[in-house]
DNA sequence: CTTGACATCCAAAACGTTTTGGGCTAGAAT
DNA sequence: ATTCTAGCCCAAAACGTTTTGGATGTCAAG
């Protein structure tokens, strides 16, 4: 049994009021009876019941992230790097973290109004925003703080940090026609999902800006996964008339694209320019090294957590949406294009 | 402001015990009132709140797991599906999950303190044990339950999930060795992580048992990520008589390895063959393919997950305390070792 | 008519903390 | 001698729920 203010107040024959207002520091406490009470606590160990406390201050001190787990077995590289920017920011601010996994529908959104509701988390984080965003519907329309990694297309007016999509693809597609790439494929993600949504649109826009046409038989769909990239590649490398390099919507996606060039003695960087999104952790490690667009996923994390705490503690934010320009990291999975056959 | 009991109870002229006598089905209540206040209940969206039961209840429902992060970046894909597998049997269960990140050290002893007095958990789940562990110290000395994901040297009477490395590193070998391999190098983890010192063990009676021996020069050391595993494998690729095979502690290394031979444009499988262990999700997309030792890792966080829940609901354990068997997952970074030249 | 038995409801206590609104004493000021 | 002020302390209320231990009314059995 953990001690509790009442022990120490018998301990010390003093109130348990005292007490309190003693490991408080308020002044109406004598310098002798502090230390007395500061002494017994640290020698019984105590540490305040965290859920009385909450009770009565009527705030938890924590905050809570839902985890949208797509199947049960999900091995993400993306979600440890964010839950420890949220899980050490938080920590140094002095808040838990709350979580729970559930796949998006409608389960998901009756555990976010179980956490609001139930007031056991103080805030919200929401990660993978969708183009309708029923999360976000929900905190909107309960006045309940959230910060977001991404957008939303329905509604605007909320606290996010995102990566400038639209710049990161430019980039990319300007890279590769520098290489003399005019064949471009593409590897969406899901349609849901906004970045996804925000990264096609960016590809159709840099395409037209160069003056090249995107090709329908080159553009393919992948659920985010290894597995989903590597099935998409290969109906790719199926085709008769291939591109000569591929974007893809994430890393992941991109790594499986990898493979599945690589399964057919294909070479990556020449006989198939491949560049991703997100530069997370294995990007480098991969055999070539990745050439993708980065995005900082470990300080988002921060970022957003030190934002909603910042809500949560009554400051007002100076720059509630921040949009971060990323970076196009150069590395081995890309090469200048094959010489054309000359048809003049 | 959500609705509370009393909200429910004015609008129906009934006292908050009724309201919550019916809420929680009581047969003292009777079936009109109680379809009354089921109805206005759902309708004012009323949820519970968590706080004030868990005061009353003296029992949180909540499940304490705090990651070990090395380092403030990381992204090891073991931690997302070990989260996942947590959080997807808590869920199941009806419990919540709340999560620090503390690298290992005082610090993180402190923070399993804060979450043991503070009553803020239940029960905790403790992965990557170590040789001598503070928290197995710590929680058994306060007779706090808890279930672990894998042994300790210093204590035995507690529960834990595990897998038994000491088989599958035995498998491995036999294999590498049925495939003609003699000089085998060995890649280890932190010395002081416990499954690593079983893995080291295991390694050395196994090359006993097939009379090989194990040349010093061969042995590394790594930090478990795949920088680490590049480094070492650098360095075995530097030597003048390399083994022909390297045996890594877990898969992320051996990923890394694997990525150090292909700069060096050699063949993994062919000019060195390695052996992962874990088979983490990417695993099966590297090129080649990893082979590797399989434990299953998100049926253990949902196996230890569920013992857990078990111990708090008064259950008693059937079996404290299971050792899985792994198994060895050929794929394609194994192959023959090279001929060797004649000496006689 | 009384007594039980049953059905239905509720006031009060409890969980452990913080906050509110004083109370008491000693010494200084009037 | 009285009032005021500081300094120190504490009882009670409050947070929202569940549990405890009745209270009240009705109806059937005696």
């Amino acid at each position: 049994m953990p001690a509790r203010l009442k022990d120490i107040a018998a301990e010390l024959d003093l109130s348990v009021t005292t007490v309190s207002r003693a490991l408080a520091g308020y002044s109406d406490v004598s310098p002798q009876t502090r230390a007395r009470v500061l002494a017994t606590a640290k020698a019984m160990g105590y540490v305040p019941d965290a859920t009385a406390r909450r009770l009565q201050k009527q705030r938890a001190n924590v905050i809570g992230f839902i985890v949208p787990t797509f199947g049960p077995r999900f091995s993400d590289p993306f979600f440890s790097e964010l839950l420890a920017g949220i899980g050490n920011e938080a920590a140094r601010r002095s808040y838990d973290v709350l979580i729970s996994t559930v796949a998006p529908g409608p389960a998901e959104t009756d555990t976010y109004r179980r956490f609001i509701m139930s007031r056991s988390v103080d805030g919200m984080i929401v990660v993978r925003t969708r183009s309708d965003d029923a999360r976000i519907a929900l905190m909107l329309e309960n006045e309940f703080p959230f910060v977001s990694f991404g957008r939303s297309a329905n509604y605007s007016d909320f606290p996010w940090v995102d990566t400038d999509g639209m710049a990161g693809i430019r980039a990319a597609v300007d890279h590769l026609v520098s290489l003399g790439h005019r064949n471009i494929g593409y590897l969406r993600g899901p349609q849901e999902l906004m970045f996804s949504v925000l990264r096609w649109q960016a590809f159709v826009r840099a395409m037209a800006e160069n003056n090249l046409e995107i090709n329908p038989e080159w553009i393919f769909h992948g659920d985010l996964s290894q597995g989903g990239g590597r099935t998409a590649a290969n109906q790719l490398l199926d085709l008769s008339n291939r591109p000569s390099a591929l974007l893809v919507g994430n890393d992941l996606m991109a790594m499986g694209a990898m493979t599945a060039v690589q399964q057919r003695n294909l070479v990556v960087g020449q006989d198939l320019s491949i560049i991703g999104f997100d530069d997370i952790g294995p990007a480098e490690h991969t055999h070539p090294p990745l050439t993708t667009i980065r995005q900082p996923i470990y300080y988002i994390a921060t970022q957003v957590t030190s934002m909603l705490i910042q809500l949560l503690e009554d400051e007002t934010l100076q720059q509630p949406q921040q949009l971060l320009t990323p970076e196009l990291v150069l590395r081995g999975s890309t090469g200048p294009a094959p010489a054309i056959p000359d048809l003049t």
